[in-house]
RNA sequence: GCGCCCGUAGCUCAAUCGGAUAGAGCAACAGCCUUCUAAGCUGUAGGUUACUGGUUCGAUUCCAGUCGGGCGUACCA
């Protein structure tokens, strides 16, 4: 509909000779104003030195449209252009959505395109928590969102099983081994201090006895921790559904030498120096950088940094599209150092987008807990997911907008009521499910239903023009998502199509066996509306339910 | 101190690259179930968009400053 309108307000521009950059077209925010409203008079009244009105006027003598899908044209305000699209444009949307199913609201936008995503890739430190929620399920949707708009998607893990994390969580493997044969043994002072680790421990004990208690092979105690909580981390993304297609190990970097080269790289281009040891990355103060930064600590091994530029060269060698990576905002900082050190190698940073979150504050009971990555107290997300549903998790964290800081009120989210918002539109799903039911016993010949055989004349009311006006405007809705990277914006969407549902139910009898005819026509708004929540609820990563 | 993010109804949050009377849900108040799920619907009330200035025909949105909160500011990741 958007393409039709600026095609012939292009064209009436044109006549008048007038040149227009950016013509947009919104959705005003009330009923009288149309349905689709321009701002073009307004943008031309600065160059002309004339008044927006006088500019409408004269495009609108201009235009020329069909009249079977604009019903009236007029000026509002200081100078917008209105729309008034016939109710017909949206009944015969009725076709499309039910036509396309599944795949309504899909685009090509980014057809032909290929996009990796990396996310979660936490150390196989320990179990997932309460800090790696918001990312996690954030990236979920992100995923799915750029698949609709037509991008092939890699689901990537960075899988950090180098460096003194990993060093850290063997030792503290190891003295709870040997706790276990004399409770004396000392443990680490920054050592990992989880259940878990006792866990691991014990299992080793329960294989091996106490063979290894001579033993300094860190190694073998690392790695079975190691094991053992990537096992957990796979098994918790399991249960909230998210599946990653590679894990990129940070040792094949090492091992590929790509660490080595770029080392190399940056020591020829006069970017790095040694001092006291170490080496250093040159950081420019014009684009905000304070000091320099090492890359190789005085102990011959590399900060984060160096790996992680190193990774994502070889992202940017892979020839996606699109890169992006999603970080909480402790990380605000340090991806600028990474895409610096990535352009000053001479790559082009602008594929590479970083997603932000902010933090989230929980609230259990009457306390609030705060939680980032390195919260001492620490609630494994294991806990959270079967306390509230795995839904129940995915939405609560994608329901507001990255920006902001979240508040995830987990006796909300657990709250199985009205007061729980994710009811209001899985409600409205089961809701319509429940009339199907109805209409599969009274009107069996439902469900081959020919949209050409409905006559049109027999949609009429308001709230139903209202909902078919709502139900045509996901796919807008999913590419202005997919574009900011903003699934919360599908959620406030499909608010907006249970509201409309929900009222045109209540004022509407749907299954009526004294008008088979008209209730043959509801049920048809009935079957889109469904498709177009079970499109959403696709995207954002919760199920539809058939009955609540 | 410096950098990034944020401040909107009592609470949690929306607001389409600057647009028309700033919107939802919850909480409050008043109504609606002999009819497909009342986890619903209808109505009322609730605001100096933290504050002060600036740019503009027009500012929650952009700019500057102030106040308040979060996160960074490591030879941790």
């Amino acid at each position: 509909m958007k393409e039709y309108l600026e095609k012939i307000l292009t064209e009436a521009l044109q006549k008048l000779n007038y040149a227009v950059k950016n013509i947009q077209f919104d959705k005003p925010k009330e009923e009288k104003f149309g349905d689709l409203s321009t701002n073009a008079a307004m943008l031309l009244a600065k160059e002309l030195k004339t008044s927006p009105r006088k500019i409408a006027e004269e495009i609108i003598n201009k235009l020329e449209y069909d009249n079977k899908l604009i019903s009236k044209v007029d000026i509002a305000g200081a100078g917008f252009i209105n729309f008034f699209i016939s109710d017909n444009f949206y009944k015969d949307n009725l076709t499309t959505i039910l036509g396309e199913k599944d795949d309504f609201g899909k685009s090509d936008l980014n057809k032909n395109k290929t996009a990796d995503l990396e996310w979660v890739s936490a150390n196989p430190t320990g179990p997932l928590h309460l800090g790696h929620g918001r990312g996690l399920c954030l990236g979920k949707a992100v995923a799915n969102l750029l698949e609709w708009t037509g991008y092939k998607v890699t689901r990537e893990y960075y899988y950090n099983d180098a460096g003194n994390q990993m060093n850290n969580l063997g030792k503290s493997v190891q003295a709870r081994y040997m706790q276990l044969i004399d409770p004396d043994f000392p443990f680490p002072e920054d050592g990992y201090v989880g259940d878990y680790v006792k866990d691991i421990a014990k299992i080793i004990y329960d294989e091996r006895k106490d063979s290894l208690k001579d033993s300094d092979d860190i190694d073998f105690f690392k790695k079975a921790g190691e094991n053992y909580n990537f096992k957990l981390i796979r098994k918790t993304l399991d249960t909230l559904g998210i599946h990653h297609d590679t894990y990129f190990n940070e040792s094949s970097l090492y091992e590929n030498k790509i660490i080595d080269n770029i080392l190399d790289e940056f020591k020829k281009r006069s970017l790095s120096y040694e001092n006291d040891g170490a080496i250093w990355l040159k950081m420019d103060p014009d684009e905000g950088f304070q000091k320099d930064k090492v890359i190789v600590k005085s102990s011959g091994e590399p900060t984060y940094r160096l790996p992680d530029i190193a990774y994502h060269v070889d992202k940017l060698n892979r020839g996606y599209d699109l890169i992006v990576d999603i970080f909480g905002s402790d990380h605000g900082d340090t991806y600028k150092e990474v895409l610096y050190g990535v352009q000053m190698l001479g790559y082009d940073s602008d594929k590479i987008k970083v997603i932000i979150h902010q933090m989230v504050t929980f609230k259990m009971g009457d306390e609030s807990v705060k939680m980032s990555k390195r919260s001492d107290n620490v609630v494994y997300l294991d806990d959270l997911v079967n306390d509230i549903s795995p839904d129940a998790t995915q939405f609560f964290f994608v329901m507001r907008g990255r920006n902001t800081h979240l508040d995830f009120d987990v006796a909300l989210a657990k709250e199985q009521s009205e007061k729980n918002p994710m009811y209001y539109l899985q409600y409205a799903h089961a809701r319509i499910c429940g009339i199907l039911r109805n209409a599969d016993d009274n009107i069996p010949d439902h469900k081959n239903l020919d949209l050409k055989k409905i006559d049109p004349e027999l949609i009429k009311s308001e709230d139903e023009i209202k909902l078919l006006k709502t139900l045509s405007r996901f796919p807008e809705e999913v590419e202005s998502s997919a574009e900011g990277f903003e699934p919360h914006k599908i959620i406030t969407y499909l608010n907006e199509v249970a509201e409309n549902f929900h009222r045109f139910y209540h004022n509407n009898r749907v299954v009526d066996l004294e008008n088979k005819e008209l209730s043959k026509a509801r049920l048809l708004i009935c079957l889109a509306t469904k498709q177009v929540f079970k499109n959403g609820f696709d995207i954002i990563g919760i199920s539809a339910p058939e009955r609540m």
